[in-house]
Order: structure tokens, then C-alpha cells, then sequence
DNA sequence: GTCTATAGCGGGATAGAC
DNA sequence: GTCTATCCCGCTATAGAC
């Protein structure tokens, strides 16, 4: 029997972090209230505090535990073998973890001005950590000759541009399923740093 | 002799866009208050009201001269001669055009959220057109056999990301002139249609 | 752990004097 | 065209009852 009032910690602590990622995700940080999140989970706002010491830490949260899904993945993926296949499988790599995570990314890329100092500091340092995974197999790439790159830190950023920018058009069920925009990406990125 | 209170019209006007254009960049639309705009242009808030109906046509009309402004400079270049050429063309325009523009791009990118319905479609369809002056490179290529791409639309929105991310990390005076950014991107571009 | 109530502040927008 | 003053509303966060 459904109750409104009593102890829900086990249930209610997960669904803020739910409902303000949603939430967040499509209207901003800015934009969204505790009212709004508390009126989605179903308590009242003083509640939230609960389970968050104030709106800030709701953000640096969920993108910190994105970050650290995404560090976790990316050690438990075995991107080995040569630079080509190393460049192949970051780039399905990527696609795979981002790709159904559509929330996580929108917050995580554009809610960075609304971190603390200190919290966007923490969260950028993962970032970086990531990219220089991509960047390494440029630079081996480079090395053995297999690669021909004007330059591996903007081959970077730019690779990394294109994958993360597929999330903000791709849906689920749209004209194309993941496996071919996987291997349509594999193509693009491969020739872009070909000899 | 500066004056405190009076008429400033020709004045007010351009420094309210300026200044909403560079707070919004800087901390987002929700998070910018109309008497922070205010402050900084030297008003009080609701003087701001002889410039703008609301504080949401401010931000539609930054979007909204930032791709009238693309769509002329796009007509004015001439993006002629075989695909390979426009293509390189199309790279150095829109870097050329986007480089010195950050906070324009900066808030077209990231306030598209908070456009009203019927703004963000207006926006939604500039947008578009944009896009489909890469994709008709790109088909036009294919069709005369000099590029081999997977999917014409999905390469389309790959450059285009690309491109634009390249204003998140680009700052003048960096490691990097925009010439050399220019013939960086062109190489990856070129490559990553090619055949 | 959740509720109700509220403190304290700041938001967008308007009215009317100058 | 700008000012001052204000309306009305919503915000974050806390206090104390249950």
C-alpha cells in the first residue's frame, strides 16, 4: 500500500539523482528548482536535503559520476593491438558508453559553467584524463607511420568534437542503428588521420 | 560631458546586446538576471525595456542576427569550382567566420533550450540551411566520384561538430594562429571524405 | 525521513515622475 | 529615455513538528 508520508530512503535517494539529471537535462541547472526535482519524485522540497547538501552538489554529483562510469568503462574496454585497431576501438568505445547516456552527456558538457571553481577544476581533470587515452593512440599512430596527423592535440579535440556532437542528434530509432553509425564513425575518424 | 540621465538611445541600444551577448555566454540565459544586464550597461533594469519586449526576444534576438550575419557572409563567399576546392572553402568559412565570434557561438549552441517553441523553430531553420550548404558539397562529391562517404548526412553533422567544437578550446594568441587551424582542419576534412 | 511553514532574498516586469 | 518604486512571484535553504 502506497504511503505518502515515512521513510523512503532507499527508493527516494536514487530517484533525485534521476529526476534532476532528466530534469537538468532539459531545461539547464539554472532553470530547474529543488521545487520542480521534489515535485517529480513526489516529496516536498525540504526533503531533497535529505540526500544533497544544496543544488551544487546535485550537479557536481551527476557529472562526477558520469566521469567516473565513463574512467571505469574505458579501464574494463581492452583497446589493444595496433594504433588502427586501438583508433577503432576508442571510437566504438566512445559511441557505446555515450550513446545511451544522452542526459549525462547534455549535463556534462554544458553545464561546466555552473560548477564551482573547485568542482569544475575536479571534473575538467577527468576530462583531460580521457582525452589523452585518444590522444596516445594518435601519437603511437604517428609513430610507427601508420598515422599522418598536422597536429595530435587538435586531431584530438577534433575526433573527440565529432563523436560527442552524435549525441546531440542521434535517437533511438531513428533511420540508423547503432551498430551502422558505429562503423559509419569508424570511417570517418580512420581516413581523417590516414597517411 | 558625460551625463547620469537623459537620452542615450543610440548609445543603449547596441551596448544592451553587447552586454546581454557576453553575460549570456559567460553564465548562461537563467542564470543572468535583467538588473545584472543592467548594472553592466550602466541603467537601471527597467530601462532596458525601451530596447527589448522581455528578456526572452534579448536572447532570440542574439541568436537570430548571429545567423542572419552566417547566412550573408555565407552568400558572399563564393564557394566555387570542383568539390574538393569547396569543401576547403566551406572549412576556412566557417572557421574564419566562427573563430572571432565565440561568445555568439557559445550561445547558439548552448541556448537553443530556452528559446520559446516558435523561436527555436525560426532558429532551428537557419540552422538547417547552413547545414545543407556542407551536405550538397558533400553529395555533389560523391556523385562525381572524388569523395567516398558512408552516409552524406551523418559526414555532414561529423564536420560540422568538427568545426564548431573547435570554438570551445580555441583562445587567440594560443599555441596556434588561425591560419594554421585553418590548413589543420582542412586536412582532417579533406581526409575524412576522401576516397 | 518527510512534512509544513517561513526566512531572506532576488527574479521579471510595470507605473508614473522627470 | 531614464529614473525610482513597487507588485507579485519564485527561489534556496532552514526550523521544528510528527
Amino acid at each position: 500500500m502506497a504511503r505518502k508520508q515515512g521513510s523512503h530512503s532507499e527508493i527516494t535517494g536514487p530517484k533525485v539523482l534521476d529526476t534532476a539529471l532528466r530534469l537538468i537535462a532539459r531545461h539547464g541547472y539554472a532553470a530547474v528548482s529543488m521545487r520542480q526535482i521534489a515535485a517529480e519524485v513526489g516529496v516536498q522540497a525540504g526533503a531533497l536535503y535529505n540526500y544533497t547538501a544544496d543544488k551544487q552538489s546535485l550537479l557536481f554529483d551527476l557529472m562526477q559520476s558520469h566521469m567516473t562510469e565513463l574512467q571505469a568503462a574505458l579501464g574494463a574496454a581492452d583497446l589493444r593491438g595496433d594504433p588502427v585497431a586501438r583508433l577503432d576501438g576508442f571510437t566504438r568505445f566512445h559511441i557505446r558508453f555515450h550513446l545511451p547516456r544522452s542526459d549525462q552527456v547534455f549535463v556534462s558538457y554544458m553545464e561546466l559553467r555552473n560548477l564551482s571553481p573547485q568542482n569544475f577544476a575536479t571534473i575538467e581533470a577527468m576530462r583531460r584524463e580521457y582525452e589523452a587515452t585518444l590522444e596516445n593512440v594518435l601519437r603511437d599512430g604517428v609513430g610507427q607511420g601508420v598515422f599522418t596527423v598536422p597536429d595530435t592535440r587538435i586531431a584530438t579535440m577534433a575526433i573527440i568534437a565529432m563523436l560527442t556532437g552524435l549525441s546531440n542528434w542521434y535517437r533511438e530509432g531513428g533511420r540508423l542503428g547503432m551498430a551502422e553509425i558505429e562503423d559509419i564513425y569508424c570511417n570517418l575518424v580512420q581516413k581523417s588521420v590516414s597517411r
